[in-house]
RNA sequence: GUGGCUGUAGCUCAGUUGGCAGAGCACCGGGUUGUGGUCCCGGUUGUCGUGGGUUCAAUUCCCAUCAGUCACCCCA
């Protein structure tokens, strides 16, 4: 039996990294539900029919198969795939349970999604997305789109990370403005328009003509539209000014002033209007975010998400939405990669409590349990080992204090063992400062 | 999924023009007979990513594979 290997794709955290993600995880939750989210976890699952409804993403969707499973079967639209995103098992929760929900029904979805991607840094085929969405019944206020960042923008704010910034576009923007210019097919540009940063404005320029039919003119167009990039509403008088007009342009542009407007009033300084932006899911009608970690720009979005329109819709009835979502998995592992996120103890004890003699344990376990009590994270001693040692057991896992049951009269004390200090104390009474109640990340 | 680069101890890395595998840090034991960290002495780090092939002999050369990383694709 040779030693097991990772597998590609699938990061396993270390308990260190494990704790760090889980207050990460707790300050995002925390933040939804300040704002009304409620929670929501949708199966693994989704028939194929379902996951592959919006294009191309068949490639990296993985398959669900029983082993014994009949090969010639039909593995048609019934069969199951794990979901890559949160959006789209939402969307069909939601159109499946309509009539219990309230709309706008605001809700957020931590879990693990799944592509058969590629992997290299900050890409993984396991993966956890931390996501909210906004969804109504028929139309969908357009204020909601301008939520969404100050909601991420909190989160991200309430962790020890860089500062973000969000970059906001709109769709109707891009593909108005296209369609006032005359090119033939504005997704093909968007898909171009979205290399600048990459390749730079030439190829670019060439990939338009190329792959999205442009002339020469137009091509100077859309990458004068591309390089539109503003910290406020200002974005639209330089929009206007390229002398483009569109009904769909107009309307992007009233939606984008409008998020932007509300950005500045609450969180000054955390979006950008940026009309470069193109990405995210084909779905996206409308408002679309990205997020840039900054110092971490080269590794790409840790956040995104847009607005929707067609996602959900049975019939007469449709269920617009708006949704973002933080990969979690991408954030931590680049700053686990750049070693900029810290934990101030591998493990959550605060006190190993020593052992006298394997005969005295019980004297050791009497004291753990006081303090348990009191909601201190203790552990006993693993052996009755030399003082010397059980205290280098503490230290060697960070735990910044041990206890010494006190012999026949003698007191209890207890040992900071960074300072040395050792003071008699009582498990009934004594707490720790705390700062070392729960190890700390930063 | 396509292509490039990389893979030696827990970590950072040496090394062999093919001849039984090394250093520092870390770890373990002892000095220190129940209070760690400093210091001194000693010890172990290992299928040289894995599997084949060539060879008297492979960690070294060849092939495949896995993993990491980069570019493409796409995206959190």
């Amino acid at each position: 039996m040779s030693k097991p290997t990772p597998i590609s794709g699938f990061p396993e955290w270390t308990p260190a990294q494990r704790m760090i993600e889980q207050h990460v995880l707790e300050r995002i939750r925390d933040t939804f539900e300040r704002y009304g989210f409620a929670p929501l976890e949708t199966r693994a699952v989704e028939p194929l029919d379902q996951l592959l409804r919006k294009g191309e993403t068949s490639k990296e969707v993985y398959l669900l198969r029983r082993l014994q499973a009949d090969p010639d079967g039909p593995a048609g639209d019934d069969a199951l795939g794990l979901h890559f995103d949160l959006t789209v098992p939402f969307a069909r929760y939601v159109l499946e349970n309509a009539g219990k929900l309230q709309f706008p029904f605001r809700r957020y979805q931590i879990q693990k999604v799944w592509r058969g991607e590629r992997p290299q840094e900050g890409r993984y085929r396991e993966f956890l997305q931390a996501d909210i969405d906004i969804v109504d019944r028929d139309t969908l206020a357009p204020h909601h789109e301008a939520e969404m960042p100050l909601v991420i923008g909190d989160a991200l704010r309430s962790l020890p990370i860089p500062p973000v910034r969000i970059q906001v576009n709109n769709r109707k923007i891009c593909e108005g403005f296209y369609r006032g210019v005359g090119i033939s097919d504005p997704e093909a540009a968007l898909r171009a328009v979205d290399k600048l940063d990459k390749i730079g404005p030439a190829r670019v320029a060439d990939l338009l003509t190329a792959t999205a039919g442009a002339t020469e003119a137009q091509a100077k167009a859309v990458l004068a539209l591309a390089e539109i990039s503003a910290p406020d509403a200002s974005f639209a008088d330089a929009v206007n000014a390229l002398g483009v007009s569109h009904p769909l342009l107009d309307e992007g542009l009233a939606e984008l002033v409008q998020v932007m407007q509300t950005a500045a009033e609450h969180a000054p300084g955390l979006c950008v209007a940026d009309l470069r932006i193109a990405r995210g899911l084909d779905y996206y009608t409308g408002t679309v975010y990205e997020t840039q970690l900054i110092g971490y720009e080269r590794l790409g979005s840790i956040c995104s998400g847009g607005r929707y329109d067609n996602l959900a819709s049975a019939g007469a009835v449709a269920f617009p939405g708006v949704g973002i979502s933080i990969g979690v998995t991408r954030l931590l592992g680049l700053l686990f990669g750049a070693g900029a996120l810290t934990i101030s103890r591998p493990v959550p004890t605060c006190v190993v409590v020593a052992v006298t003699s394997e005969a005295q344990r019980a004297v050791s376990n009497r004291v753990a349990e006081a303090l348990r009590a009191r909601g201190i994270c203790t552990e006993v001693a693993p052996s009755a080992a030399k003082f010397g040692k059980q205290i280098r057991y503490a230290e060697r896992r960070g735990i910044p204090y041990v206890w010494f049951p006190g012999t026949d009269e003698g007191a209890d004390e207890v040992k900071d063992i960074r300072t040395g200090a050792q003071v008699s104390a009582r498990a009934e009474v004594w707490q720790p400062p705390a700062a070392d109640l729960r190890p700390v990340v930063s």
